[in-house]
Parts: structure tokens; sequence; C-alpha cells
DNA sequence: GTTGACCTTCCAGTTTCTGGAACCTTTATG
DNA sequence: CATAAAGGTTCCAGAAACTGGAAGGTCAAC
């Protein structure tokens, strides 16, 4: 199929797919008319990638994880380290998240949002 | 001052400080060497930038913030409202991740992780 | 045979720095 | 005084992961 279809089934856009083309992680066959032709597997491996993307792992790490997924020998504990250091880096980073909208949220809190100038908010910035 | 003291008191590599003279943010003086000069009140806006920074705010949404912090007449409720919207994109981004870490930590809980190839994680992100 | 929808490639821009090269100035030391 | 280390300058390139747009080829329908 065109790269269009495979765009609407997998819930990838069309740019984004040709990009996964240009760095290797997918290789879609070709038409004689030079489009690209996307078969089954291949929508699979979008599939993948969509999923693996929207759990926040970075491309390089989709790269990883496609090839264990392919490996029909990969220890599960190969996955599960990857996945694991994934789910840390997140964890970090809502912890960031929710400290800065702690301080916010008390900044905001304090600002009565008005026509005056006092501000709670800058008054806090500028520490 | 010289950049680099400058970049000590407020905890901003030199690059930064540079990069944020580029785009505009900051306008330290030079000296007659052409080395830059930072006045006290240059490196309250640095200090401003880094907080702001700090609690997540994009570089133009820093320069918004400066603009209001150095417009004596400002109403604090546009102050607000800058503040407002960020914090509800970072909530946003708090949820997201959330959702994540939720089904990643599904995944890794139900994955061995031991020499076998079988593994829910790749199982569940191949769907 | 012409319109309109798709397809192709390639280049540039986004965001926020960061690293490095090439070169100049200042300060300390032998 | 000569020199070496530390710090300063500019400018260019790259990282992450796309996204937009231009210029142009192809295909199905009317």
């Amino acid at each position: 199929m065109n790269i269009k279809e495979a765009s609407n089934r997998v819930g990838l856009p069309a740019k984004t797919i040709r990009y996964y083309e240009d760095i290797g992680l997918v290789t879609p066959d070709r038409a004689a008319n030079g489009y690209r032709d996307f078969s089954d597997a291949h929508l699979h491996k979008l599939t993948f990638l969509a999923r693996a993307r929207g759990l926040g792992f970075s491309v390089e790490g989709c790269r990883n994880l496609l090839a264990l997924w392919e490996d029909q020998g990969r220890a599960s504990a190969d996955v599960r380290a990857i996945a694991q250091e994934h789910l840390t880096e997140i964890e970090a980073k809502i912890t960031d998240l929710q400290s800065m909208a702690g301080t916010l949220s008390d900044l905001v809190r304090d600002c009565a949002g008005d026509t005056r100038p006092d501000c709670p908010i800058l008054r806090g910035l500028a520490g």
C-alpha cells in the first residue's frame, strides 16, 4: 500500500514515516513508479514504533527495542533493562515537573491577577 | 565583571549567557578590550532568566516575563495569565508522563527479565 | 486533456543550547 | 623579558525528532 494508507493505519504522519525510513528504522519496498510500498510486516514495525514513541522511548531506544523484537533469541532481561531505565527517567521527569508545578502554583495563587503592577510571581522570579 | 564570574554568580554556563545575549535577552556592556562587562543589573536579569527557565518557561516565555518585569506599569493579571498557562501545560505534561509510567511499569512488572526470549514488554509494544 | 489528489526528493527551520576551532588578552612565573 | 596558563572573543556545526514548503513526477476520473 501507499504511504498515505500506511499513515492512516498506523496513525503516524507520512512525513514521519519517511523520516523513519531516512534514519533506517523501516525500509518499505518500492513500486515501479518509485512510490513506497508497505507490506503488513512494515505496518507492524511502524505500529511498534508508534507505540514505543508514544511511551516516550527515544528514537534510538526504539531502534534498540526493534532489534530485540526481531531477534528471536533475545533475553527478556535485555528488554526489561531498557524499559526499566526509561521508566526511571520518566519518573525523574515527573518529579521535576511536580516541583515546578508546586512552586508555580504557589506563585499563581499569591498573585492577585488584577490591574495593579504588584506581582508576587515576578518577585519570586527575581528572588 | 567578566563572563566567568557572572556565570559563577548566577549559575548559568558562560556559553548560555552568550547565547542569551545573541538572542537579545541581556546586553552586557563591553570593556575596551572587547570583553563583556556585567553590572549588577545584568546579573539580576540573568538570575531572573535562570529561575524562570528553571521553572520550565520557554525562552520566549522568559522574554515576555522579563518585559513585564521591566514594565513598571504592567498589570499583574498579565503575568498571572502567562504563569497560569504555563502551569496548565506542565500539569498536562505530568499527566502524560504518569500515563506512560503506568503502562511502562505494568509491562516491566510482567516481564521476567531472565534469559528466555518471551517478553511481555515486546508483546505489549507490538500490540 | 485537464484537474486534483498523491507521490517523490531535498532544503530549511524549529528549540535551546553545547562543543570545538581559531585566535586575542591578561596575569603569573622563571 | 619571554612564555605559558587561564580566560576572553567570534563563528560554525551538531543534537532530537520532526515539520513545512518548494519543485516536480504520477495516476484516476471526468
